[in-house]
DNA sequence: AGTGTATCCTGCAGGC
DNA sequence: TGCCTGCAGGATACAC
């Protein structure tokens, strides 16, 4: 790698020096995901970890590439050969963290299973979701419990699973663990393959925008009629977020 | 210990 | 046109 250039230091967990002594001369070696986080391996032992916030996104710019412009470079790697890889972010919730391994191994140690991974049962979800008395939809965005499931795609596998957003976690029914457990995976894997859900600002790698927005059956939707049942889809506020479910699909416990 | 609230920051849509 | 308000994909420090 080139160089480094931080043009935003408040995106980052140290000061601007250390960070930039920390990866200047390093190779990048492999780019991963841990929930909802960017995870960028370094050699020697060098992590650093991506959290995008509401309007974060890591940028790839091949050398001449016009076609992703970032609009607000935070943190810039000039890549070996020309290219950039840019963290750009308007609103700058994000978050850049340099670890060494233990300190990534960790940091990874703090954040609940992966939803498509093995780990993941409904019988697991089950057991977790018994110790908890915060409404589903609280407990879905909770990092340490699951790790990659975020607003959009917890108010969609909650309809899926005709489980309404405010039911503490422990009165989920018994026999609706396993649908909200194969909804959890069904809707990533979904979303996934639409390449995400393009809101306003999110984009991959490429700068492209997700297509999984028409798609959505209740996120967004207040007002208009459910996919499934033609109810109206309700919205209310839950810890200052927007829940979306339907009535009808999503009856509330008596 | 577990849960809810306020806060960080910018940009945009909608109402007037 | 322009000003104002509310709202947004997230995480965390803090109060209770």
């Amino acid at each position: 790698m080139a160089a480094v250039s931080v043009l935003r230091p408040d995106l980052l967990n140290e000061p601007a020096g250390p960070f930039v002594r920390g990866l200047e001369g390093r190779t990048v070696l492999d780019v991963g995901r841990r929930g909802k986080n960017v995870v960028l391996f370094f050699s020697a032992d060098t992590v650093v970890v991506v959290n995008l916030g509401m309007t974060g996104r890591v940028l790839h710019r091949p050398l001449g590439d016009t076609t992703a412009a970032p609009t607000h470079p935070g943190v810039v790697l000039d890549l070996d050969g020309g290219g950039q890889a840019v963290y750009d972010d308007a609103r700058r919730f994000g978050r850049l963290r340099r670890f060494d391994w233990l300190g990534w191994v960790r940091w990874s140690r703090t954040l609940g299973p992966e939803p498509l991974g093995r780990s993941f049962t409904a019988r697991r979800l089950a057991r977790d979701l018994g110790k908890s008395v915060s409404p589903v939809r609280s407990w879905l965005l909770d990092q340490r419990r699951v790790a990659g499931v975020g607003n959009i795609y917890a108010n969609e596998a909650l309809h899926r699973a005709g489980v309404h957003p405010s039911t503490p976690a422990k009165r989920v029914p018994p026999e609706r663990v396993a649908p909200l457990h194969r909804a959890v995976r069904k809707v990533l894997r979904s979303a996934i393959q639409a390449r995400g859900t393009t809101l306003r600002d999110y984009r991959d790698s490429d700068g492209r925008q997700g297509s999984f927005g028409p798609r959505l059956v209740v996120y967004g939707r207040e007002d208009e009629a459910c996919r499934k049942c033609r109810d109206t889809i309700a919205r209310i506020v839950i810890s200052n977020r927007s829940a979306f479910y339907c009535p009808t699909c999503q009856p509330e416990l008596p």
